[in-house]
Order: C-alpha cells, then structure tokens, then sequence
DNA sequence: TGTTCAATGTCGCAA
DNA sequence: TTGCGACGTTGAACA
C-alpha cells in the first residue's frame, strides 16, 4: 500500500461526472490499483475512488497543465467498464509505501455459524432433557443445521437463522417431510431458531407445528465459560 | 490526519460485535478524531472504522496484553452512541502526520437537477416547435419535472432520471393519469428523459406509448456556451 | 454467474 | 431534528 500526501485535483468520468477542485488529501494506493482519494473529515467513504479492477499509470504532463502547476497527472483506468479517475499532482508533501499483505479479513460475531455452534453447547435453551445428536446432519437435500432429542427421545430437527424468515421456515419444513419418512427417526418435531424472526414466519411456522426459539446472542455469549480473549 | 502503518488487532462493538485478527493494516486518524482501518485490498470500505463524532484515547496495557506483545491500545469512542473501536497495536512500521485543512468537497457535474436545468434550456431537444410551459410543475401527487407544449399545442409531461429505470415509468403514468383528467391539460403526451434508460424501462415505456429521449449530458452542457474550465 | 436484499450503510434534501 | 430516498452504493447470500 502506498500512501501520498498531496495537494491535488481529480476528475471522476463514469456513472457520473464530477471533480475535485485543488486540496490537500490523501491519496491511498492499494496493492490491487485500487485508489482512494480522503480528505481530513467526513466518514468513512473518500471524496473520490477507483475499485478494483483497475490499472494507475502516470501520463506526460502537457503544457498548459504544467502552466497551472502541475507537476505529475495519475489515470486511473477501471478494466471492465469506461470509470476514470485522474488525479492531478501539485505538491507531493509525503510518499510512503508498505507491504500490507493478505488480510484475514472482519470477523462478524453473531453470524449463523457461530449461533449455531452456542446452540449446539447450549442444547439445553430447547428445554430440559434435551441432547445433541449432531450438527450439519446431513441429508439427501442439504444439512440439518442441528438434530437434537428431546426429554422423552424424539428427534428435533432445528433450523438456525440470524434473522428468520419464510424461506427458513419453507427450508425446515422441506427437511421435515424428509426426516419424518425415516422410521428410525420419526416422529421429527421441528424448531426454528433466530436472532430475529419476522411476523410472516413466526405465523408460517406455527401454523405447520414448528415452534419458534428467539436466540439472544448476547446471552448466549455470556454462557459460554470461556476465560480466553477473543483476540 | 494521521497515517500509522501497524501490525494490529482490533474489537468493534455497536450495531454488531466483530474482531479483526492480528495483521498489518493503514490506520487512518482523521482531524475530526474518526478512524479507519484499511487492508491492502477491497474497495473504498474500510475493514472496520469509527464516524465521527468521536474521541481517540491511549489506554494503559495491561499485563495480560502485554504478553501477547501488545505495545499500544487506542480505544476510539462514539460521542452518542455505545459504539467503541478497540485497537491493539503490536508493531509500528510508519506513523506520519500532515495538516490538511478543509477540503471544498465533490463536485458532481451531471446531477438530475442540472439535467433538468439544461433540458429547460434546450427544450428543443424535444423536436421542433416544442415551447417550455414551466419546471417543477406542481400536481397533487407531485411535481412534474417540466411541463412543455409540443408544435401542436399538446401538452408534454416530461420525467427525467439520471439512470432511467421501471421506476421512473411508473412516476410518470401516473403523472399522465392525473394530468389527463384535467380538461385544460389534456391529451398530455409524456416523454421520459435520461442519460441512460435500462431496456426494461425503455420496453414499459414505449408500451404506454411514452417516448423515450437519451440525454447526452456532455453535449448538452457543450451548447451552454461555457468557456470557463472545470478545475 | 446473475439477482436480490441488508448495511455499523452514507449522504443529501426537505419538511 | 427527523424522515425519506438515492447512491459511482458495497457486500453477502441465494438461485
């Protein structure tokens, strides 16, 4: 990643035209090409960008251009369609460059995977005497998220969603029919389990005889007896 | 701002709860105290950030992060809200710090309303004979973007869109519907106007017997005989 | 690969 | 201030 301190001016040509009168920025260089023009406020978003992606080469500076005080002139080429960025130089106040290398990337607590790994350690919120038999049990039309026995040994098939909604309880359902042909599992009962489920689903859900579980993630967290830092 | 270059680990908690593993990330520190955190890759978005308003502190290392080869720890805070940055610094290959003022911002040059404003200009775009009645043409259902008369004397209802999408159509029927009542008005042609219009749109259209007009916004703003430059 | 939909959305305008 | 809609939306899940 390079990153230069610049007066500058930029004109963006692509959805939209629009530029950027001369300023003092920030100019971002991302291994990939792609660019970043900040300036020193606002959010999160720069005043101009080019996604990836794209090329950056540095062209001849013509006269009138170098008249006005330029000095170096970037374009910034989007590869698959006609987006163009060019940055026009005034004053480089700062040039530095790093090898950033690949980034693990953001990490979201609280996505379906791990709700379904605190269920699975949490069997219990399903009410008493239930027992895990799997997780991503699978069958001939995709994995159960969760197989579990209630307090007097029927199958519970549990379907996790952060937010739940009709297509989840369509999904549930689907795995039931199927479940219940197995007459070494059946009678399966049926859960559909959410951080949040919406009032079309809930009544969906009810109506075909799944019961539906609100999981808090939070609490769900805070049970988990783990003393180690997450980072 | 401030540009630092870390091996870093950071903790967001708010709307949601994430963590970034320990790797080398651009932390951008703007002068209004929000910070960024950047990856050598994706697009504009940072990995993880906080908007301002919002206050930056050191905090003290304890033993525990010490250990773990933690050298420094920002908290960045959220003035209204609950949501905390948490940022571990174990290496600090850069840190720069540059002044960078008040930044005069984007200009967008081909915006709706300037859109509008040349097609007013330029009604004759429309074809021959073709007279303004007036812009933002008030209905009880909203405005019209401008109101024309063609060669005929038939009343024309315009809609333009930067992008012309099935939407925009839609505005616009019922735009006619309501102007078509009126005996004044009535028959009211309409013609839906913009840079680009998406088949779809297009095919709607031309079923309701709308005209369909591309708007070529460089030159429109060509015949506004404007010398002066754009930066 | 295309489509749909949420987002720590952000941003701008108007009531 | 708040509500609403557009965005060079971005990004992920799903078909």
């Amino acid at each position: 990643m390079r990153v230069v301190i610049a007066r500058c001016a930029a004109r963006y040509t692509g959805r939209l035209s629009a530029h950027l009168p001369l300023a003092t920025r920030a100019i971002m260089v991302k291994a990939d090409g792609s660019v970043l023009l900040h300036s020193d406020g606002g959010s999160y978003k720069p005043l101009n960008w080019m996604s990836p992606p794209c090329t950056m080469r540095a062209t001849l500076v013509d006269e009138e251009a170098a008249a006005r005080g330029v000095i170096e002139v970037w374009v910034v080429q989007h590869a698959k369609t006609d987006d163009r960025l060019e940055i026009e130089l005034h004053e480089v106040l700062s040039d530095t460059e790093h090898e950033l290398g690949v980034d693990p990337g953001l990490v979201k607590d609280g996505v379906e995977a791990h709700l379904q790994e605190l269920l699975a350690e949490q069997i219990k919120l399903l009410g008493h005497g239930h027992t895990l038999v799997r997780r991503e049990f699978m069958t001939a039309i995709g994995p159960v998220d969760i197989l579990a026995r209630d307090g007097s040994g029927a199958t519970v098939a549990i379907e996790i969603k952060r937010r739940g909604e009709i297509d989840g309880v369509e999904q549930l359902t689907r795995y039931l029919e199927l479940l219940n042909r197995d007459p070494l599992l059946a009678p399966v009962h049926g859960v559909f389990a959410a951080q949040e489920i919406k009032p079309q689903a809930r009544v969906l859900a009810e109506d075909r005889g799944i019961r539906c579980l609100l999981l808090d993630y939070e609490s769900m967290r805070g049970a988990e007896d783990h003393s180690t830092r997450l980072f």
